[in-house]
DNA sequence: GTTCTATATAACAATATAGTTATAGAATGT
DNA sequence: ACATTCTATAACTATATTGTTATATAGAAC
């Protein structure tokens, strides 16, 4: 997976309020699935499958305990998606003061058209 | 707008490649939509239609110049969701310390279940 | 072995996303 | 007036997302 493809998952995974809310309990520590749907008035299924969509982001992994799988949340997707927007943010909130410094370092991982000048 | 629909419509908007490559490209300055277009192997309306999931997320605003609607990078979306992201990643980079007082700020921010606890 | 619990998967429907081409509208230039 | 340029919208197709119910699988308990 490319990082550009990593940023997709991640930034799809967190558009979701349902998701985000998982994310939020996973931060008080682990949970099964079980758990993580019994606040949502939505099946296990459903919840499966955002799960899954986490997963795949890289923002949760998953243990074994009998025949619960725990979520835990997994801080470098985190990280990354945390990363790109903190250059953004710098950029804006610094009101383009070293621009240019700043542009060389967005050129080599932002995520450019196909394109090379 | 709630503050959850907007972070669906942040992430959602940031989700996509040829979107941050669009951003990536308004930080170095206003653009119209044919500058924007040009990189890409896409047409016109496609990129018309970018730009209007970004304009919704609030990530940009445009402008009016003659025939031409220069869009501009804006910085309170990308607040909102860099904020978001960051309560996250230093209580992980924390290693769970001062875990109590971050999730009585994250139960009020952070779009919960429909549950009231 | 049978049953209960936890989770995943299949099959389906509704809606959203991402692209296309064709066309309309608005401002500029001749 | 007429053509050109820039942008937006309509109509369409293909695919992805988000949910459902029904069912399969795996482990635990009886």
């Amino acid at each position: 997976m490319t990082e550009s493809e990593r940023l997709d998952a991640t930034f799809t995974a967190l558009a979701d309020p349902t998701r985000r809310a998982i994310l939020a309990r996973l931060i008080e520590g682990e949970a099964s699935v079980m758990e993580l749907a019994e606040p949502f008035a939505m099946s296990q299924p459903a919840i499966s499958k955002h799960l899954k969509m986490l997963e795949r982001a890289g923002l949760i992994s998953r243990g074994r305990d009998a025949q619960r799988r725990p979520c835990r949340i997994e801080g470098e997707a985190l990280k990354a998606a945390t990363g790109w927007l903190e250059q953004y943010r710098k950029v804006w909130e610094g009101n383009f003061r070293r621009l240019d410094a700043l542009l060389d370092d967005l050129q080599s991982t932002a995520g450019r058209p196909e394109r090379d000048n």
